[in-house]
DNA sequence: GAGTTTAATTAACATATGTTAATCTGATTT
DNA sequence: AAATCAGATTAACATATGTTAATTAAACTC
C-alpha cells in the first residue's frame, strides 16, 4: 500500500518498521478521477498530497484566461499550495488530475503533529523541501536564459515519460509559451534533426 | 554583533539566550569588499551566507557570456549555492558582493553538526526553506506568465529599495531581459505615467 | 456511428524583445 | 585636467514568439 512512499522517505532518513507504520497512520488516501480538483485557486489548501499514481499539474490562470503549469506531479512527488497550505491564505494555485490519479493526503495538524513527534521527519521535510529549492531555481535560470526551442529539448531530456504522457499543449504551457509555437518548434526541429 | 541573525532565526523559533549563545559558535565572520567573490562557479560551496550587511548577487554566466540574475542578497537575507553545498558538486552560480557587505557563514559540517544538535534549528531550517521555496516558484509564474514591463513594475513594487540601490543593468539582467530593453521599457513608462 | 468537443497543425500578420552600434553622462584613475 | 571606464540612452534593424483564424485529426458522448 505505502510502499512507494516508504522508500520515497527512507532516500533521505531511515526508519524502523514500527516508525514507518505510525507515520501512515498521519495519512489518508484519496483517489481522483482525470479532471477532477485536487484543489482551486481560493480555496484554502488544507492537505499536501503525496502522488502514489497517476499525474496531476499545478497551475494558475491569468488575467487574460490563459493557463500556466508551474510543476507536473507524477508518482513519488508531492503536490500542494505550499503557500496557503502554510499560510491559511486562499490558494493561489489550481491543482488538478491529468490522469485518475492516487494520492497519499498529509492534513496540515496532522503534519504539524507528525513533525513535533517525530524528528525525522521534520528532517525529512527540511531536505524534501531543499531538493525542491534547488531544482526549482534551475528552473529560473532555464526560464530566464534559454530560448523556448532551448527549454523544450531540455524538457524533452529531463522528461521523456513526460512527453509521451501528456498533450503536447499542456507542455507549452510548462514552458510558458503557446501550443503553436512549440507546434512550429517541434516542426522546425524535425527538419533538422530527422528521426 | 548577531543581533540581526536572532530577530531573522527567532520569527521561526524561540530561543534562550543560552541556545542562541551556543548557535553563534556555529558561525564565523566574513567581510566583503564591494567586487568581491564569495562564490565562483567551479568551485564547491563550502558555506551558507547570512546577510548581515550590504547586498549581493546570485547569478549565472550563459554561454553566450551573458550574465542572469538569480537572486540578490540583501541584509537579513541567505545567500548560497545549495546544490553545491548540499552534494559537493562544483558550483553552478557566482555570489560576489555588489557593495562592501559583512556575512555570518555557517561551514557545511559546523551546519550538520549544529542540525543534529539543535532540533529547534533543524527546524529553523525547514521554515525557512519552506518560504524561499514559495516565493522562488511565484518568481516562476512570473516569469512565465507576464511581460518584461509587467516584471519591471512588480519589481519596483516588491524591491523599491533595491532599485535605488543597484545600477539599471543588474535589475535588467534579474528581469532576464537585455538592459537596453530595460531603457526602452522605462521610457514608454514615463510618457505614460508622469512623474 | 453521427455528432461534438479537444488537440495539433499551418499560415499570415503583429508585437515584444534582442542585436548592433553610436552617443552621452558621470565616476574613477592617473 | 586628461584620460579612461562603466552605465544609460537612443535608433535602426532582426528575430522569436504571440495572435488570429482556418483546417485537420483524434477522442469522447449520445
Amino acid at each position: 500500500m505505502f510502499q512507494l512512499l516508504r522508500t520515497h522517505i527512507e532516500k533521505r532518513v531511515r526508519l524502523t518498521d514500527e516508525e514507518f507504520e505510525s507515520i501512515t497512520r498521519y495519512f489518508s488516501v484519496k483517489k481522483l478521477r482525470k479532471r477532477q480538483f485536487f484543489l482551486q485557486e481560493g480555496n484554502v489548501a488544507k492537505h499536501i498530497g503525496f502522488v502514489n499514481s497517476g499525474c496531476l499539474r499545478i497551475y494558475t490562470i491569468d488575467q487574460k484566461g490563459a493557463e500556466h503549469i508551474i510543476q507536473f506531479g507524477i508518482e513519488d512527488w508531492w503536490v500542494a499550495d505550499l503557500n496557503s497550505y502554510l499560510t491559511g491564505q486562499p490558494a493561489t494555485y489550481n491543482i488538478d488530475a491529468m490522469e485518475d490519479s492516487e494520492l497519499f493526503l498529509l492534513e496540515k495538524t496532522a503534519r504539524d503533529k507528525l513533525l513535533d513527534s517525530c524528528p525525522k521527519m521534520e528532517r525529512f521535510f527540511r531536505i524534501l523541501i531543499e531538493s525542491n529549492y534547488v531544482a526549482t531555481r534551475q528552473r529560473i535560470v532555464d526560464t530566464l536564459s534559454a530560448s523556448a526551442e532551448e527549454r523544450y529539448l531540455k524538457f524533452i531530456r529531463t522528461y521523456p515519460k513526460l512527453v509521451e504522457q501528456i498533450p503536447q499543449n499542456q507542455i507549452a504551457s510548462y514552458l510558458g509559451i503557446t501550443p503553436q509555437s512549440l507546434s512550429r518548434i517541434r516542426k522546425e526541429l524535425s527538419g533538422r534533426q530527422p528521426a
